[in-house]
DNA sequence: ACTAAATAGTGCGATATCGAACTATATTGG
DNA sequence: CCAATATAGTTCGATATCGCACTATTTAGT
């Protein structure tokens, strides 16, 4: 492949991970003190897809190493934002639960980036991001199907 | 702001978050054992742009905490991938500088991941992705900017 | 010139990430 | 039904990231 070709997805690369790094900062200085968005992502998704999940399909879902996801949960349930239960379907495994107290935690955490959200609406406007979302969601579907081969 | 217009930049970060940990984690796979995206980052932008640069525009440059740079730097320096020379303009800095095996080694990961980057292009046309770029590149801008502010 | 404030870089401590090896339970093949 | 294998989760060790506080030097204000 020709060096211009490869620069391509290379400045792909470097945009989206100054991205994440820009965006990941922003948020995590609205969280409360101590909390990252690695935090916040377990309790959005459990809300929103809903709990009694998996650590093992937390990790898949979010296509981090399951140690990653035991560190990330053991933080969690120390701060009482999630509990475990046992699985009822398998003695290996458990299941992820939420607390009311990590529900409002969530809740919290939205309430305080809106304003962020807000500004950046109003100087990317929501259909320049939209427009990008296809695209993004074709390349992660190749990349995580690639991870397996 | 409703909530349906949280989630279009919700979901703009999250499909990031995933592309960025994706590519990097296939990327170091491809790397020398114990070397990151971090480490290959610096020695690339330093062949790009020219080596005797300070730390400090370095973590500007990438968006990283300077102390996270002094760390990267001072790995990079123990693999003898860059040097350090005092800065004749000012007595506090420094300039790093490329070693022959720092270009060597960046020659040899990009030659390494020419293949996976390949792979990608025949499932994601070039075109696709550049025309991501500008948006991407929008946003970043934009992320920066409200960082100072 | 001199003091005060700003800046470059580092040391340290806390926490996150992640791979390898381990334990316990489930599943599969004969 | 039992042995072999696979899977869920944890523990441990190594390294990365990053905030805070510190030192050394430079720049700015008077």
């Amino acid at each position: 492949m020709p060096d211009r070709n490869l620069l391509t997805y290379f400045t792909f690369f470097n945009e989206v991970g100054i991205i994440e790094q820009l965006g990941r900062a922003a948020f995590e200085a609205r969280l409360p003190d101590g909390f990252l968005v690695s935090h916040f992502s377990v309790l959005n998704h459990l809300v929103r897809l809903g709990d009694g999940k998996t650590p093992l399909e937390l990790a898949s879902a979010f296509q981090v190493p399951k140690t990653t996801m035991t560190h990330t949960l053991a933080r969690l349930q120390s701060a009482d934002l999630v509990a475990f239960v046992p699985n009822p379907k398998d003695g290996r495994s458990k299941c992820v639960v939420l607390t009311d107290k990590g529900r409002n935690f969530r809740e919290d955490a939205i309430g305080a980036l809106a304003p962020e959200l807000q500004a950046m609406a109003d100087a990317i406007p929501k259909d320049r991001v939209e427009a990008l979302l296809p695209a993004l969601q074709e390349i992660r579907v190749y990349l995580d199907r690639a991870r397996d081969t």
